[in-house]
Formats: structure tokens, C-alpha cells, sequence
DNA sequence: TCAACTGTCTTGAACGATTAATCAAGTGGC
DNA sequence: GCCACTTGATTAATCGTTCAAGACAGTTGA
């Protein structure tokens, strides 16, 4: 199998699905990009649908190497490294000027009537951000109070960034993204202030 | 000017915007839901992009009677009432086996190079939206902080509304919404056991 | 009182453009 | 010769939009 043809594909849709959106993306789109031609793309994919699968399938598998490991390079302190992350997106939003959000964030609202294994994709991708968040709760140890629920903590910290890029995004204005995360900064200081004050109480 | 045919546009384009979005929703789809020809539908807009202005400037001009006067009705004080409103976003959900999310957030993200006219009152309805959720804060009085950025707070609060409606939807599971709004519910519950303290501490 | 006119809205066939997808004929390495 | 892959013209369907013709209500003028 011609991996390289179908690789190259993958990246374009990748690229273009980001930029534009599932439906307003063409295969003319994607073969123009390529400079592949369309016999070529559904040789390796039975129709767009399952170019998104692979689109999906790519994000899921690479996010440790594409996402993670460049946005946590030189930051150690795990509190440090979930605003490292926020930080990865708004850097992304400002170079681009307010037009690439989250990937996953818009393909979950564009399609509203998904393929379950579309919709598993994209839950997947969600679990796995999730789940790298709440590995740096947990790293955190008890600088949060020990009853914390770190996966509802991790669960809401996504929350907060995707609503937070919705929100620049629609306004063009850095300003929505920053206070959002201030607050959700503020709401972990209180949580290791309690968590410190509960120690030294005892 | 025949206002019940085109009021007519507007509440099916409505639905139809919510439920399938924007792009998946074809002139077709509304003609064959309000029995409209195309040649009405045209001699009302210019085109399908009007259409989606008529349908974000009834959103924008209904907020107060269609979405806060019905969540709001026997709800006096100002904190539930914030729940309140997001419980109607949660019932909306359930109601509609996960297929009904917030109709702004939905537009927001699937339209990626909007008019700036089409930006504008997307970003008009959030403002609404968070300026009412301001309204709840401010008349909380002094059981916030007062140093509380409570435009910041509001701002933070529409957030985890789209965030929680986001990850819900994409898991189909109502646990993402409540833990969400059960970690909001805690960041408030410590602001206000904060301003108490400061207020006994006096 | 009635006929003619005016402007608003309706009808529905038709248009060109774009869409995702197809397929028969190739190419080239093994 | 086999098989994986490429080429690119072609397809049917769907898209948003157009337009000429007509329906209807209200106004005007005699």
C-alpha cells in the first residue's frame, strides 16, 4: 500500500477540515491540495466520510507527539503544564487570527447528526484530552485537597477551552479567552489554598 | 409586506438551523416545511445568508420572552436563577436525545469565515446571554466578593454552559453537563463563603 | 359603480454551478 | 503477467438562485 498518497491526504484534510470545516471542505479541496486525483483518494477511502475517520483516527493516535509534547517542552510543574496547554491554544487562535479554534470542538457542533463511529472518534479525542489533564491533577498530588474529583476538575478544565475559543473566536477579542482562563486560575488557587490550609490545620 | 410568510421562514429556518445547522439545512428544507415557493422565500431575502441574519436578529430580540422569561418563571433569587437557565439547556438536551444544543454555540463554530455581519450577531447573542447572567451577579449584592469581576464571572458561566452542552452532546452521556455545572456550583459556593467571611470578619 | 391601474406577493419551471462518487483505461514495480 | 495504484473524463444529484407569469388587494379616476 502507497502509504505516502494516503498520508498526504490525511494531512491536507486534516489541515483543511481545521480551517474550514467538514462540510465546506470539498474533495475538489482536498485533491486540488494533494495534487492527487480523485481515483486515487477513493481507491484508499470508500468516500469523504471516511476521510474524516482517518482524520479523527490521526488526531486521537498523535495528540501525546503534536499536542502535548511541544506545549509541555521546558514546563515540569504539572499546574504549569494545564496552562501550558490553554496557553498552545490562544497562541494558535492569535497567529491565526481568530480562525483555528479546536479541531474537535468544531467538527462536535458542525455535525449534528454523526455516524456513531464519527461521534466515538470525537468522544475519544475528548477522553484522551481529558484524561492527560487529569494526569497532571493527579501529579499535583495534594497540593488539591484530597477530596477533589480530578476527572470532573479535568472534564471542566476542557470545558473551559473550548468555551473560551468559542468565545474569542466569535468576538475577536483575546481578551474573552484570557479572563476565562484567569478565573479558572483563580478557582485552582482556591482549591490548593484549601488544599495547604487543611495540611497545616492538622 | 406580507409578515406571516416571512415570519414563517424564519421560525422554520429557526428549527431547522438547530437541528441540522446551517450548511446541511437547504432552501429546500425550508420550502418544504412552511409550504413556501422559492420565489416568496426570495422575495423576502436576497439570499440563504439573510435568512441566517433574520434568524440570529429573532434570537437576539426574543432572549428576554423565549429563553430567560420561561427559565426564570418562580425562580426569585438571583443565584438559582443561573442554574435555572442552565437547567433549561440540560432539560432542552435530554429532551431531545442530545440533539439540541445551544443553537448560537452550534452556529458559532460551524461558520468559519462569517460576514462580519453574521459575527456581529452571533457575538450580540452571547453578549445578551452574559449580560444577563451579569444581572443575576450584580443583584447577588454582596454575597459575591466584592472585588469580583462579575462581567469575568458571567463570562465564565456562558462558557461552561457551551463547554458542558460540547462534551455532553459529543458523549451522549448527562454526567459531563451536571459534573461541569457541579464544579461551577462549587467555584460559587467559595465565592460566597468567601464574601461571608470577609463581611463576619469585619 | 365600475373599470383600469398599481404594487405586493405567489407560483413553479428552469438555470448553471458544484457536489460526492464512478469507472474504464492506463502505469510501473515485482 | 500480476497487483497496487494512478489518471481524468464522466455521472447523477443537489445546491442556491432566477425569472416570467399570474393572483390578489387596494387605490384611483370618471
Amino acid at each position: 500500500m502507497n502509504a505516502a498518497t494516503r498520508q498526504k491526504i490525511v494531512m491536507a484534510a486534516m489541515e483543511l477540515f481545521w480551517a474550514k470545516g467538514y462540510q465546506s471542505t470539498s474533495i475538489a479541496d482536498i485533491l486540488a491540495r494533494t495534487q492527487v486525483h480523485s481515483g486515487s483518494l477513493y481507491h484508499f477511502f470508500p468516500g469523504k466520510q471516511h476521510v474524516l475517520v482517518a482524520v479523527l483516527e490521526a488526531y486521537r493516535d498523535g495528540i501525546e507527539q503534536w499536542l502535548l509534547a511541544p506545549a509541555w517542552a521546558g514546563v515540569e510543574d504539572p499546574r504549569e503544564r494545564i496552562f501550558a496547554l490553554l496557553n498552545g491554544y490562544r497562541t494558535q487562535l492569535l497567529a491565526s487570527d481568530y480562525a483555528y479554534g479546536c479541531p474537535i470542538g468544531n467538527l462536535a457542533l458542525e455535525l449534528h447528526e454523526p455516524d456513531p463511529e464519527i461521534r466515538e472518534l470525537l468522544a475519544a479525542n475528548f477522553s484522551n484530552w481529558v484524561a492527560a489533564i487529569e494526569r497532571c491533577l493527579v501529579a499535583m498530588g495534594d497540593r488539591v485537597a484530597p477530596g477533589t474529583d480530578r476527572r470532573a476538575l479535568a472534564e471542566f478544565i476542557l470545558t473551559i477551552m473550548e468555551g473560551a475559543i468559542m468565545q474569542a473566536r466569535t468576538h475577536r477579542d483575546i481578551g474573552l479567552f484570557d479572563r476565562n482562563v484567569g478565573v479558572l486560575r483563580a478557582h485552582l488557587d482556591q482549591l490548593e489554598s484549601a488544599a495547604k490550609a487543611r495540611v497545616e490545620g492538622e
